[in-house]
DNA sequence: ACTAAGTGGATATGACATATCCGCTTGTTC
DNA sequence: GAACAAGCGGATATGTCATATCCACTTAGT
């Protein structure tokens, strides 16, 4: 019985090509995002194309074990987020954690943003986030700190607009205008003491 | 003495295609933005490539015709909130109605994010619009209608923001969701009465 | 009827990304 | 240390796509 060609063990300089291409191509896809080529991983890590495509068959696969564990990342750090008492601030915090993340990583922003094509283990971690995200809400509102009419589905437009924003420099030697912008959403989403 | 090229007579049938031209310009850039190539106008238009390439040199001089007169419109708009007694609601009045504009046509939004390339007129209009949006956000903060810590350099990023999440469906039958942000916006943005 | 102007669309051009192929090198095994 | 499977590099084939031109043919205007 041979082992499957997933968890074949590879000759001791191809294990250390494949950590040379995955190094390069986290920092290729977070500086360039996912538009890179694959020829750019492959010289960044100093490797020949060939090299790169007998390990990974395409981009997508590439990108698939560069990002699963990222955002299975992101994943915990919501459902941690539900066990705080208070769901408004805990949602506040998990926005300001994963945007952070996201932030210094254009190839991540990409995976978020985009609904299709990210592989299967990709799609799963994206979901549970929503599902955690929007339990979230849900207490936040009951808790009658947002407003009624937010809704889950206000989400992925908030992660999208301060996205939009996200390369604007910080001006000064103050941090980047994104973080301001959340406070302005999240402030302008909260229920308000009535007239 | 004979007349410059740009205004010398069109024989009628070649007058007629630059209107008809110039038409499907404005459809399939609306619909498809700027990307959309001179081969997609030009059959739109239910003409041949070279007819449309007799006329304008290149896409951007077809795009400047298009649009230099919808980006003066947006700049007298913006000229006419300056005359307004309330400078806030003349600010969020203009923003509305500015970004209805280009909630219907992608090209129009692709020129007014891009800072590079466009024409010179293009580029004066946008100028206008911008000197005059930061004069009323001056105006509305010493009015205290606007937090202290707003600039004419927030502008930019709340159309960034709206304009990220302009294409998403009108839900059920009410209005599209770009309109409750840019309140939730504006509304984080307003200075609020001390604790 | 003559001709300058206009027309269409096949096609040249050039950019670019993806993926493969194969002669050569290297690690591993016995 | 020989033999060979595994790995390597990168030139190159392939495919896609947008821009812009060229020229044989048609048509408006006089």
């Amino acid at each position: 019985m041979r082992m499957s060609d997933e968890t074949r063990v590879l000759r001791r300089d191809a294990e250390h090509n494949r950590r040379r291409t995955l190094a390069a191509a986290r920092e290729v896809f977070a500086a360039r995002g996912l538009q890179a080529t694959l020829n750019d991983v492959a010289h960044h890590a100093g490797l020949g194309v060939g090299t790169v495509y007998r390990r990974f068959p395409n981009k997508e696969a590439l990108a698939e074990v560069v990002y699963a564990a990222a955002l299975d990342e992101l994943r915990d750090l919501a459902r941690a987020a539900l066990a705080e008492p208070d769901a408004y601030m805990a949602l506040r915090a998990f926005l300001e954690r994963a945007l952070e993340r996201a932030a210094t990583d254009r190839g991540l922003r990409e995976l978020m943003r985009q609904g299709t094509d990210a592989g299967e283990q990709i799609t799963r971690a994206r979901e549970g986030i929503m599902e955690r995200c929007g339990r979230l809400i849900t207490r936040a509102k009951h808790q009658g700190a947002l407003r009624g009419d937010v809704t889950v589905a206000d989400f992925a437009p908030i992660v999208a607009m301060i996205d939009a924003v996200m390369d604007l420099p910080p001006a000064g030697g103050a941090d980047p205008p994104w973080r301001r912008y959340l406070a302005v959403i999240l402030d302008g989403l909260r229920e308000r003491p009535g007239p």
